[in-house]
DNA sequence: GTAATTTCTCAAGTTCACTTTAGATCAAGA
DNA sequence: TCTTGATCTAAAGTGAACTTGAGAAATTAC
């Protein structure tokens, strides 16, 4: 009667039960304990994961993602204008994305035939921003 | 007098040296070796680091990119038609994925403000694609 | 009440895309 | 020639995002 548990979550998000605990490790979900020391969920934790989910298909990294979240209430449904603020900020990072795609694929079909590619001349390569020092670790595929 | 240093590379892609080392190791460049068994690289192989500094922008893993280029000549450089097959190919995948985020944001024009992101009745929650059993490691921020 | 599931914790393993380290060799400038 | 700097190889480390495994306890289904 009182709430989820990790495997309802896992079902309805299409997440990963592992990965839902590990989520929590970073702060995304806050489930409370029943008397078993079992985890249970509230509709909350559902819309939590699920902005999550879709967070990351824009591709902000988790850590990005938690800082977000971190102003949300935690045990409470966080109020429409939470939501909104949240959800406008990602529509920025969206928009600043797909824009970037949009020069890049008009770049490339300047060059597509003209087999140039020379690091000189192509706009395709020199997007100019700042690659270098960028620390140690992979690079985010895409550059934020 | 016989091609570029590794080093040179490095200055010309702003990538790091032990990456293009890397690199190699996929099959992204076939340097040739002086007597001391130093690599000397070609004007081809800037083009074709160039090429996959691009399309790793583009979010392709490094073996896809890899599987891309094998079908470029190793030690010559490629013919205009060889950058354009390959150019098509991708400004093909480019289009797909301002398509998906265009999308994305389309849905989440639809929700600011509303607060939902209910997982029954948000577009942006379902986007219909399968997301389960890709398997151990992490998986690709970006569906492609 | 017993068996089958699910969940628990914690440590270790995995993939990708690199970087770092170590010790040795090669190349180039004063 | 000497010395400084670049390059070599091979192995191990890194960070992100999870998964897998082991052994135990809780829950559910019959």
């Amino acid at each position: 009667m009182s709430g989820l548990t990790i495997g309802d979550l896992a079902a309805r998000t299409g997440l990963a039960v592992s990965a839902i605990r590990f989520y929590e490790t970073h702060g995304i979900v806050h489930p409370l304990r029943n008397a078993g020391g079992h985890r249970r969920y509230g509709a909350h934790d559902l819309r939590r994961l699920s902005f999550a989910m879709i967070a990351q298909r824009l591709g902000l990294p988790l850590a990005d993602i938690a800082a977000h979240m971190a102003d949300l209430p935690v045990h409470k449904a966080p109020s429409k204008s939470d939501w909104a603020r949240i959800s406008t900020a990602m529509r920025a990072d969206l928009n600043t994305r797909i824009a970037q795609l949009e020069r890049l694929r008009d770049s490339l079909d300047g060059c597509i035939g003209c087999g140039c590619l020379s690091l000189e001349a192509c706009a395709l390569y020199n997007p100019g921003d700042a690659r270098a020092a960028e620390g140690p670790g992979p690079r985010t595929l895409i550059t934020r």
